[in-house]
DNA sequence: GGCTGGCACTCTATCCCATGGAGTGCCAAA
DNA sequence: TTTGGCACTCCATGGGATAGAGTGCCAGCC
């Protein structure tokens, strides 16, 4: 009956199955006498309370109080979702819906609203999708436009065709021509590169070659500089935060205080979804995992999502550490893909 | 005793303010006991319970049960607000600081998030504004670029160094040209006046001379009309909703979920603001006066804001319907007033 | 006529207690 | 190893009982 490859009986982890798949519906604490019928073993909930013993030992499930039944932990999660866990990959149906709501926006920012608002309409959790970064985005074409006196407006269009305003201060004021001089000779030098080979780019040239350019260069240099210096701030688009109020673990006031203050903070909700992006494939924090008090009683689910394999940001879904992983990773795995695919379709 | 302007006696007004300043304080009924000490006047609690039982037939009191302190109704604070509130400005120090945070951000954006963080900040309720409105901003210059194709980028720079981009899709392919020829015309016709003048402009040449002009300004025209047809979506900031969990009458979880929901769905309040934006001077929905559910147990505070009389936009607190007035409407009044002179210096 | 104290009454919030139910742990027997 | 039995614990629930706050009304007083 025992299973060589874990210190855990398959009778136990089917126990811990059945009770996690049990608290995650109805969020009561689950007891032998449940345990007994839910579990599908013909076993009396004497045997039950004894295997829950066991699991209680090991950390995976505890009581509230003596006479409750048992509540998964963190530890018992993580052992759900690392080893019991098998994750059948969303049937195509619901796959071609999603796919449907995604195509139908055109902008990258409006696929990122919608990725968001289909992952929290879907999951009824909190929805959240950081905006694409523009690194990996091609440089099509910069132009640049006087505005007025030294003011310069720098007009970057990418890939894409998205297009990027920033008004620069120059040292001195610059004629229309001698702007167009610059814009032609960065569009000629740079057309088709990535950004960040741009920029890398930007600064080889600057060190080694400073001596060989003339001053036309070294303006369109230090302006290409400007524009590109931090052209886009990072930010992430959250929907569906009201789904959290309807879990009465956060019920809380105070709780679901510090959770909305944190999302709407956002500093340090895209220091965590950062940590996801490194990661690929789906990440999850379960509880505290996250070392982020605003999320103790919180879970996370993320994944990358990608173009041609550069990975341009995460997104996921936030909600209470007892929630459906098994049905919410296909889904934010799905996303991740579609919106990667979405976005790759506007190329 | 009695006051020949109104159907109710001074003694009473007196007793009302002295009510709702009470009740505003602590969320609790009043009662006769309380309101006896509370009102300043030297009188019993069964006087002031005579006096009461007057209000409560006048529709401005009630009681939310027989044996509970007495509740301002919202014609109750209708009438406070109307008539009895003497709202005194701000004294100078609170209006520098403010108009220290209002000064140190740049652009348009920015000052809108603070002023609405300000708003939420002092008062601690919700604070709201509404984007700036274009169509009184100077027409500066308007640029076309050829993207690909029949695409061409049009970046519109008004009067503050604003700029928008917007992609047009165009009948043909163009030069770079004939572009050019474009946007010199549209920029010899139009530079200096405001956008809803170009409109019109735009509007009454394109029938009246349509036979005179050259195929150049045809497609200028156009060009133009397409870049100002709807050039910018009404949006609004909000700031401090987490504010509105500390107040017990919104505990109700399912009342604070409806209003999260209406916040973050935007449409309704952007109609409701709408309705601020045409009357001048504070405006005050209190309570179901708004005619939004959403807002039953809310009240509303706004105020316009303007640069050189054109009125720009709406900014404004939502908290409960017990919220310190006379505290609240000197503090939108001033940030009205701060945020029209903050973006007035801009230009 | 207006104000006041007194009194009966009402309603709520709170505490306490009894009760039942759910669940546990342990033990002895199968 | 599994099971039924049993004693025990804890919580949730509901029913008084009680205290407190407040009202309305009335009769007397200024």
């Amino acid at each position: 009956m025992s299973n060589e490859h874990s210190d855990l009986s398959e009778r136990a982890q089917l126990m811990l199955r059945a009770l996690i798949d049990r608290y995650v519906r109805d969020g009561q604490p689950v007891g032998s006498r449940t345990l007994a019928r839910e579990a599908g073993l013909d076993l009396s909930p004497a045997t039950v309370r004894n295997v829950m013993s066991d699991l209680e030992e090991l950390g995976f499930v505890c009581s509230p109080h003596t006479s409750a039944g048992r509540v998964p932990t963190v530890q018992g999660y993580r052992f759900f979702v690392d080893t019991l866990l098998k994750v059948q990959p969303l049937d195509n149906r619901s796959i071609n819906k999603m796919r449907l709501e995604l195509s139908l926006d055109q902008t990258p920012k409006n696929l990122v609203e919608s990725a968001s608002s289909l992952l929290s309409g879907i999951t009824q959790l909190a929805g959240v999708v950081t905006l694409p970064r523009q690194e990996h985005a091609l440089f099509k074409r910069v132009e640049f436009l006087r505005l007025s006196g030294k003011q310069v407006l720098a007009i970057l269009v990418t890939g894409e065709d998205e297009v990027q305003n920033r008004i620069l201060s120059t040292e001195k004021e610059h004629s229309p021509a001698e702007l167009q001089q610059a814009s032609n000779y960065l569009n000629e030098l740079f057309a088709g590169k990535d950004l960040s080979e741009v920029r890398a780019a930007l600064l080889r040239e600057m060190q080694e070659t400073r001596t060989s350019m003339n001053s036309m260069m070294v303006t369109a240099m230090h302006m290409a500089d400007q524009v590109l210096e931090k052209h886009q701030d990072e930010d992430y688009v959250m929907a569906g935060q009201t789904n959290l109020m309807g879990f009465h673990e956060l019920c809380d006031i105070d709780k679901l205080r510090k959770l909305f203050d944190a999302f709407s903070a956002k500093r340090d909700m895209l220091h965590l979804l950062d940590q996801c992006i490194h990661t690929d494939g789906i990440q999850i924090f379960i509880g505290d995992e996250s070392g982020y008090r605003m999320l103790d009683e919180c879970s996370m689910v993320t994944a990358p999502y990608s173009v041609d394999g550069q990975i341009l940001g995460v997104l996921g879904v936030i909600g209470p550490t007892r929630m459906a992983y098994e049905r919410v990773i296909p889904i934010v795995d799905a996303t991740a893909r579609l919106l990667g695919a979405a976005l790759n379709q506007k190329e």
